[in-house]
DNA sequence: GTTTGGATAAGTGGATACAAAAATCCAGAG
DNA sequence: CTCTGGATTTTTGTATCCACTTATCCAAAC
């Protein structure tokens, strides 16, 4: 599994983990659409491998959701109906409001400080329009959930982000208004200080 | 990932699925002790095939987490510490929260009376002190969150269930007393009467 | 007796090769 | 013109092979 929160290009021990993160990073930036097929072959000549190392790429990224492996038939993106993404927001919503719960009460002063500064980081990405937005939430996100010492439910709030980004972008970019999810957060962090 | 949640053993179209379930099925019933290596060749001449399956196959098991996977270091049997254990409970807890309230407005006489059913069931193979016992569990929430029509709620829950599992043997053997689970499952069904 | 270092064995990761399955294409029938 | 069936091509799945990493073991030094 091992999704990392945030893009941080670590160094690829092996050729898996670099298909992997390769395969990774162009799917949260939606550089493949949904539906699209992945062909090995193609995949492992882009990046100077075989197509073995490929294989196993998928497979994680099968375990994620972000793709789909159907025996003899190969590896296709897979896209969220509406269903699915409300259904992933709903468990995303349990899954944080349990981190919520376990990071409140250990919440100091200077993480409060921490928030705001990425909040305030948060909302001056936005305004250069730019997706980098999503890189800043979930910086906000990881800081926050990284206080509750909770591994597996971090990475699996991480791989529900990861599922969510390209919707996330598509959202960011149609609606161009994160100020509603600015003061959602911002009153989140009010409600934690009383 | 595509964990099936009873313990269906449909038949494997392919290599790797094949020892996937051969895998996944050891682990459930603790034939591996957490700590283990398990050695590609091994399983692989186990179940007659290389090891080009069984490595494809770690790979969905270390998503699942039932397996640690280190680079050049082989395939681990993933142990639960306490903590871990605990952790995964509370996530257990609120994703079966979830589910429970979506599917609370949907129940029909019929499906109590399957509910009463099952938990009998669930019951009677409890008494026979094996640990049977776990699978009647298994179907009876695997019924119950079934009419939620939340395919990936499911899945995850499942596949806590399945990391659970082993932990759960341990616990039946030792106190056999699933008695209290009883009342417990039944006090649920209770308050979804009223 | 314990530690260190290095030879040797075991195991892993990846590439290539081959078999089987699926997809594609094309010709002929209707 | 469309549909059907079969040959051809593409792609997937698995096995085998080789290079490299890691683990094991044993002997010499302290």
């Amino acid at each position: 599994m091992a999704i990392s929160y945030a893009s941080t290009a670590h160094v690829a021990s092996t050729a898996e983990e670099e298909a992997y993160t390769y395969l990774q990073q162009a799917l949260r930036f939606s550089r493949y659409k949904p539906g699209d097929r992945l062909i090995p072959e193609e995949i492992a000549a882009e990046i100077g491998m075989s197509r073995m190392p490929v294989r196993e790429a998928f497979r994680r990224l099968a375990a994620d959701g972000l793709v789909t492996l159907r025996p003899n038939r190969g590896c296709v993106v897979a896209g969220l109906t509406l269903d699915e993404l409300n259904e992933t927001f709903e468990i995303r919503s349990v899954l944080e409001g349990l981190a919520v719960r376990i990071v409140m009460p250990r919440l100091t002063l200077e993480s409060f400080e921490e928030l705001d500064r990425l909040l305030l980081r948060m909302e001056r990405a936005g305004e250069t329009g730019s997706s980098d937005w999503v890189l800043r939430h979930q910086e906000f996100h990881a800081f926050l959930y990284g206080m509750s010492e909770r591994p597996k439910l971090i990475r699996q709030i991480a791989a529900l982000h990861v599922a969510i980004e390209p919707y996330m972008r598509i959202w960011f970019d149609y609606v161009d208004k994160p100020l509603s999810a600015r003061e959602e957060h911002q009153n989140l962090i009010d409600a934690f200080r009383s």
